[in-house]
DNA sequence: ATTCTGACAGCAA
DNA sequence: TTTGCTGCCAGAA
């Protein structure tokens, strides 16, 4: 199956998708708060990177609930509908206005802090 | 091989 | 204070 197009585990990547699907229900965190978790420091960027190709793993990423360092749904557009991911986070009791988390410090989820 | 982009973040002016 | 530029790493053209 085409396993030489496979990466090594996708190394990086992997690490993406498994911290984000181990975001809490209700909760939230930032993309420089996963890449500092992943160790690339800085490099937030490709943390939406992974997410973006997340549509292409089988397993469902609650990228709704990943946003960037304002709470800021930056990647809203991604889901389809603009407001997918926000219906997605109200539904999760995650307040946003003018798709922005209001109580974003409140739900943060630190992964390097949480799941250290 | 080189260049550009990308769902960010930090710092400078 | 706000605005804008650079830096980060990885993948696609």
């Amino acid at each position: 199956m085409s396993q030489l197009k496979q990466k090594k585990n996708d190394d990086f990547f992997s690490k993406v998708y498994e911290v984000t699907k181990c975001i809490p229900y209700g909760r939230i965190t930032s993309y420089g708060a996963i890449a500092r978790y992943l160790g690339t420091g800085r490099s937030a960027r490709m943390v939406g990177w992974a997410l973006n190709v997340s549509h292409s793993n089988q397993e469902f990423i609650p990228a709704h609930r990943v946003v960037n360092r304002s709470g800021l749904l930056t990647g809203k557009h991604h889901f389809g509908n603009s407001t997918t991911m926000k219906q997605l986070l109200e539904n999760e009791g995650i307040i946003i206005e003018n798709d922005r988390i209001i109580n974003f410090e409140e739900n943060f989820w630190d992964p390097g802090k949480e799941l250290k």
